[in-house]
DNA sequence: CTTGACTCCGTAGTCGGGTACGGAGTTTAC
DNA sequence: GTAAACTCCGTACCCGACTACGGAGTCAAG
């Protein structure tokens, strides 16, 4: 149970001393911790809730939910915490069915241009007029 | 090459007037089309362009990105646009991959979950902290 | 006891892709 | 001829997750 100093703390989880005093912020670490002095003190239970912070994102949860998850551990809500991992997880399969129909769409775009003549109306740009394309769902 | 007003063009791309004058705003679009009075018209060739952006979009390309596409289909560069296509397919099939990590972290932690009984360190919330995880890349 | 590194806190700006708002002018339908 | 609907244009705001900045206070080393 070693005292860490914010910027210590900071480097010890690898994110900026800014990113810490967002989540603060944010009420997704306290920042009513005990001071030594001017400064407050943080242990290793801060480095451990940052950590499962930055993998709950990783795992594509939003700062709103990670709140959330870090609340159901509080009240050992294991139901729900189990019910967010799922609903998590079925938006992550969605997406990859998604981005699996983009993938064909964009190899048979490329593959089409690669054996088109140079006359040709070129099928990059306008295989993208046909209708009945992709429905839309982007966001990189 | 019947003229549409910017609402009916809006209607028929099933995009909001606000979204045309961005588009414009951003170079995508021309602003400098012909006017009947006072109003600015726009046929077609303004509908296809347009579509275009959406589907483009779809396929996961920024407006940047199809600024640039639409200049190359201008000049006929289809090096280059097979290019661009190709980078995005690669960035496309990146992304599938980290999303099937994700997806396999969080199958395992969902059933995971369901086999732990409950005075057990629930494992949700706290395989997150074992290390060597995931490495960063969420984005959603 | 000074210097430099760090901390605290508040506010503002960034990115991308829009959406919203508001006032003034225009056009169309009745 | 007037009212509703539309257009034009500019500016401001939204989301999420930060990042940047600035001034004041504090702490540790030399």
């Amino acid at each position: 149970m070693k005292a860490l100093t914010i910027g210590a703390l900071a480097r010890a989880a690898g994110v900026s001393v800014e990113t810490i005093r967002y989540y603060q912020r944010r009420k997704l670490l306290r920042d009513d911790g005990p001071r030594q002095g001017a400064f407050r003190v943080y242990e290793s239970a801060d480095l451990i809730r940052l950590r499962f912070i930055r993998r709950a994102q990783t795992l594509g949860f939003s700062l709103d939910e990670i709140a959330e998850l870090l609340r159901l551990d509080e009240i050992d809500d294991r139901v729900e915490a189990r019910a967010m991992a799922q609903a998590r997880l079925e938006e992550v399969e969605r997406r990859i069915g998604q981005l699996n129909e983009i993938r064909d769409a964009l190899a048979s775009l490329v593959s089409c241009c690669e054996h088109t003549e140079s006359p040709a109306p070129c099928p990059i740009l306008h295989t993208l007029l046909d209708d009945g394309f992709l429905s839309r769902p982007p966001q990189r």
